[in-house]
DNA sequence: AACTATTTTTAAGTATACTTAAAAATTTAT
DNA sequence: ATAAATTTTTAAGTATACTTAAAAATAGTT
């Protein structure tokens, strides 16, 4: 399948996970095309059985639809895992990377590398991997530092963005995942989070806040 | 520039490096087009200064066109090398997915393999790396088997192909870049050449001889 | 040199993946 | 409930990269 089809596939699987109101506008946004864009492709993937599309409700993905969207997934979060380990890249640089090799791998090269890193389950931004039926074996008991209780102590579990900013704010102050962190403070009116690192103190807003999953203790999401 | 563009430029580079005879045709076999599209795209890396075209003239390449051939090749056997290295897949395989990973690796990530490596001079077919500026600083002084003399030792120094056929006979009888052979005799009316691998004779016809590149000694070619 | 075969070019058309503009439906706010 | 705002859809059109069919030019053969 082409790549804006298996981009298209993902965006939905994505958006799919995080909220209930997966329609074309939202994709359009994700992928950077136009609303008619989305809905025209949504059209085309309803005849190639990869989602189900009915006028003015969400999209849902088949089966079929969601097995691709997982397959390209493991490979983008894969390939991240093999740049992270063997190059000095950052976290943004090895999505810039991965966003387009995912659609290049073959399920061979996928499974080499998975092989070669050890069949890793989380990529370097504490994603899961699914493995190579497409299956997620981790639950995640991670939430945003958002909902955080003030005065514990926890650990990164997740840095979900894309964004070249974010990832160079946590370079810059020792967010990274696995890394200890407490929360000294919720600013819960004005919706901010303030957090120790490595003894410095950091007032984070919500766009970050709300990015930044952690764990209570070190068990179920660090298996790095 | 588009994957279909990059695979044109690179097909005239290497068929000018040949051949003195690159006309529209012979790139549209090598790329599996029809003649036609093959003269359309001509037409189109003209606009863009890619290529010369004359009407019914050989295509050359420009400067520009030279580079960007170089620069794509560059990342081939780049990527050939270290997923020869790092993986357990055949000369056939890395080839297959080098042809895709060519077209989605940036300029950084390109560096960062060439310096995992070390910078090597030759991929595991013995075809050269570019550097980062474009530029071959190996000699070869490699011939074909073709053209080899009797009685004399060779060391393999490179197997000009991508033809998964090839590839399997050479591994089935132990035909590697850097492996000594000797040639026994040289049936030239008949086109055929016999060497000795390995205390076992084989009989080499001329789709063979003729792209099995090897060296007297192990100087030039040989630096892996 | 003339004929034939081959190659190249032109012309017309297709599929994919987008665009903008306007109509239709839905959602939100008053 | 009505109006306004937003989103979705339709319609029409574009660029890229191909196709087949036929015309034009070149290259090879007698
Ligand atoms: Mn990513
Ligand atoms: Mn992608
Ligand atoms: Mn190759
Ligand atoms: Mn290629």
């Amino acid at each position: 399948m082409s790549v804006a089809v298996e981009n298209f596939v993902k965006a939905v699987y994505k958006n799919a996970k995080r909220t209930n109101d997966t329609k074309p506008g939202i994709i359009a946004k994700e992928l950077g095309i136009s609303n008619a864009a989305a809905t025209d492709m949504a059209k085309k993937l309803a005849v190639k059985d990869l989602l189900h599309y009915e006028k003015y409700q969400e999209l849902k993905l088949t089966v079929k639809g969601n097995q691709m969207a997982l397959n390209v997934i493991r490979k983008h979060r894969l390939w991240e895992s093999l740049l992270f380990k063997m190059f000095d890249m950052s976290l943004h640089d090895i999505h810039r990377e991965a966003e387009l090799l995912e659609h290049q791998t073959s399920d061979l090269l996928a499974n080499k590398i998975s092989e070669y890193l050890g069949n890793p389950k989380f990529d370097p931004h504490g994603d899961p991997i699914p493995d190579k039926n497409g299956i997620i074996t981790t639950t995640d008991t991670s939430f945003t530092l958002s909902k955080a209780n003030e005065g514990k102590t926890y650990i990164i579990s997740r840095l979900m963005s894309d964004d070249k900013e974010f990832f160079d704010f946590c370079a810059q102050h020792g967010l990274k995942y696995g890394n200890t962190i407490t929360v000294s403070k919720q600013f819960i009116k004005n919706k901010m989070t303030q957090i120790v690192v490595n003894n410095n103190t950091i007032l984070l807003n919500e766009d970050f806040s709300t990015i930044i999953y952690v764990n209570e203790n070190e068990s179920k999401n660090v298996q790095h």
